[in-house]
DNA sequence: TTCCAGGCGTATC
DNA sequence: GATACGCATGGA
């Protein structure tokens, strides 16, 4: 990880990242692109901090307005820039659809989300699809300025929170806000359990089961060794796997997932798939 | 119109 | 424990 200061803006110099990878594939719900007449920019969040980026050229991204404690405070983290992605696709390419997987989407990187909010979105992806989720969670940060926190969504009824549109998974979110806020789950202790306890602890949550919390495991607290199996890495399996991942994907599971979950969904994996049924 | 989407709760066996 | 079904919403 290289960067440099420039006016008011940060230059990052990274490898193995790109913003189309790794912000539209499916592990995060905020970011929206804007393609303007001669540059492509994202704007997000992380909890209150906002951020526009552009990526100049293949490698290069211009985080705009940001001072350097913020970059080194916020960004570093959250895009996991510490770690060494070319390493990681290099030891789980140990056949041929996991090294085309990695090259397919070779910019992905897991986001180190807040757990909250990432409880929160997949709670909302459940028998839902990308584009809905991105609007659900789009009109529940317009209406609270931002992505509220617990206390505030446990006050909500499901009726309040009908301008969501989130049909039944209201009044999930209700009940994920109201047993964060009454301390029948923490998330702080999810974050320092064994993996078995975290799960269980998830799950006592209405509207959270294996899938959603494996998502919440992973994609809001950087446990690599989730592993959310949902209906298109159900067709992975199916197609590639069927007596499981290669051994060389042991401990970082969740992070082949990603690669493979975008080849099959939008890569020539989808088309594999299409002509089979 | 019917099917499907980063599933889960419930009923039933 | 396994399997079947309903569930809100909206795009294809």
């Amino acid at each position: 990880m290289r960067y440099t200061k420039d006016g008011h803006d940060i230059l990052l110099y990274q490898e193995d990242f790109s913003l189309d990878d790794t912000l539209d594939c499916g592990q995060a719900f905020r970011w929206q692109k804007d393609s303007g007449k001669d540059k492509v920019t994202y704007s997000g969040a992380y909890l209150n901090t906002k951020l526009v980026i552009a990526e100049e050229e293949k490698g290069v991204f211009r985080l705009y307005d940001t001072d350097e404690e913020t970059f080194l405070g916020v960004w570093k983290d959250y895009f996991d820039l510490d770690t060494d992605y070319g390493e990681i696709k290099r030891r789980i390419s140990c056949d041929e659809t996991m090294k085309k997987a990695c090259e397919y989407a070779g910019g992905i990187r897991l986001l180190r989300q807040d757990s909250w909010e990432a409880l929160c979105s997949f709670i909302i992806s459940q028998n839902n699809n990308i584009p809905r989720i991105k609007g659900i969670i789009s009109r529940l940060c317009e209406h609270f300025g931002g992505f509220p926190d617990h206390g505030e969504l446990a006050r909500m009824t499901a009726d309040d929170l009908a301008f969501l549109r989130a049909g039944f998974r209201a009044k999930y979110l209700i009940d994920a806000a109201k047993k964060l806020s009454d301390g029948t789950v923490s998330l702080e202790r999810v974050k320092s359990a064994p993996v078995e306890e975290a799960r269980k602890e998830l799950m006592l949550i209405s509207g959270v089961g294996p899938k959603v919390a494996e998502c919440a495991l992973l994609y809001g607290m950087y446990r690599t060794q989730a592993f959310p199996i949902d209906v298109w890495i159900k067709r992975v399996m199916q197609q590639w796997y069927p007596s499981g991942l290669p051994q060389c994907c042991e401990g970082v599971q969740g992070i082949a997932q990603q690669y493979l979950f975008h080849y099959i969904r939008t890569g020539t994996g989808s088309e594999k798939n299409d002509g089979q049924k």
